[in-house]
DNA sequence: CATGCGTGGAA
DNA sequence: TTTCCAAGCAT
């Protein structure tokens, strides 16, 4: 099998035009590259940069992490969103430490059964951090290889198999070759073939891109109307977390019930907190981020 | 497999 | 001002 031109072209775009995230320094770690990839997962890459940076000072190995509250990882996590995403990222940890003491696998499998792991942070792992040939597909990924392969303006809504075959055959056979090749495919996506505005002129591949070559007809907008956010449970909840994170302990509910009004709907965010596991009781009045409590103290003497 | 899950900045 | 997201995951 010979290797494409596409590909080739777009690994010596990459090489010349990468950003010099400080998660690709060669050498950083399977951790901070694992980190980066569940802090990445929705969030953009400049509301990442501190936030890693931070949460690696503290915690440099997952053996730190797993021995520290998910209430401290909550704090740590900020305002990137989706706060799950904190505490599954400890479980993790813990998971590493308990099944593979304290190291990150390496083995696709392994990686995968890992809290907050799915079939695309998994693949990452395996190749960026381990150097290992598997296809890594994230939507820049499918949107490139949809519009300069397939000749669409849009890729499906989420990832087949299909588009981990499409994907698998456009990569090198040489494993350090493949994950440079996932890496450029992705920022390309992120980059010049974006979702809505592509600035083709800037593309290294605008002369074999078969959506440039049919026409290029117009990205079609999403599918299906996007939740709005005002007045949704995410935005209550995301308040309700607002001031549990502020707060060091317990913080009674009187406290909570002034962050929204409606007594209904404060309660159905505040009892999928719970359910969630990012929030619990403690007693009858009051509520605090999961594991927030005293810390045990050693006994004197 | 369609939904729910945060956030803040660009268009 | 409102809209639309941005390197997904779990259920």
């Amino acid at each position: 099998m010979t290797e494409p031109t596409f590909t080739t072209l777009v690994s010596r775009w990459y090489e010349q035009n990468a950003r010099d995230l400080p998660w690709r320094v060669p050498g950083i770690g399977a951790w901070p590259i694992l980190v980066s990839e569940v802090m990445l997962q929705q969030t953009p890459v400049v509301r990442v940069l501190p936030a890693w940076h931070a949460w690696l000072a503290r915690w440099p190995d997952p053996a730190a992490l797993a021995a520290d509250t998910p209430a401290e990882a909550i704090r740590m996590w900020g305002r990137l969103g989706y706060p799950r995403r904190a505490v599954r990222l400890r479980e993790c940890a813990v998971a590493i430490v308990e099944r593979h003491g304290g190291r990150v696998p390496d083995q696709l499998d392994q990686l995968l059964a890992l809290p907050g792991i799915g079939t695309y942070t998994a693949r990452a792992v395996a190749a960026f951090a381990y150097g290992q040939r598997h296809p890594v597909v994230d939507t820049n990924v499918r949107r490139v290889v949809s519009r300069a392969v397939a000749g669409d303006p849009d890729a499906g809504p989420a990832t087949t198999p299909a588009d981990l075959v499409a994907c698998a055959e456009l990569l090198p056979i040489e494993p350090a070759a493949a994950a440079l090749a996932s890496a450029a495919f992705m920022e390309l996506g992120a980059i010049v073939c974006t979702a809505r505005s592509p600035r083709c002129p800037a593309c290294p591949v605008e002369s074999v891109c078969a959506w440039r070559a049919s026409g290029q007809a117009a990205p079609t907008g999403p599918t299906r109307r996007p939740q709005r956010y005002a007045g949704t449970d995410r935005q209550v909840r995301g308040l309700l977390l607002g001031v549990l994170r502020d707060t060091t302990g317990p913080v009674p509910h009187q406290r909570l019930d002034q962050v929204w009004h409606d007594d209904v709907q404060r309660a159905r965010a505040l009892a999928g907190l719970v359910k969630d596991g990012l929030v619990e009781p403690v007693g009858e009045e009051s509520f605090r981020l999961i594991g927030d409590g005293p810390v045990a103290q050693p006994l004197p003497g």
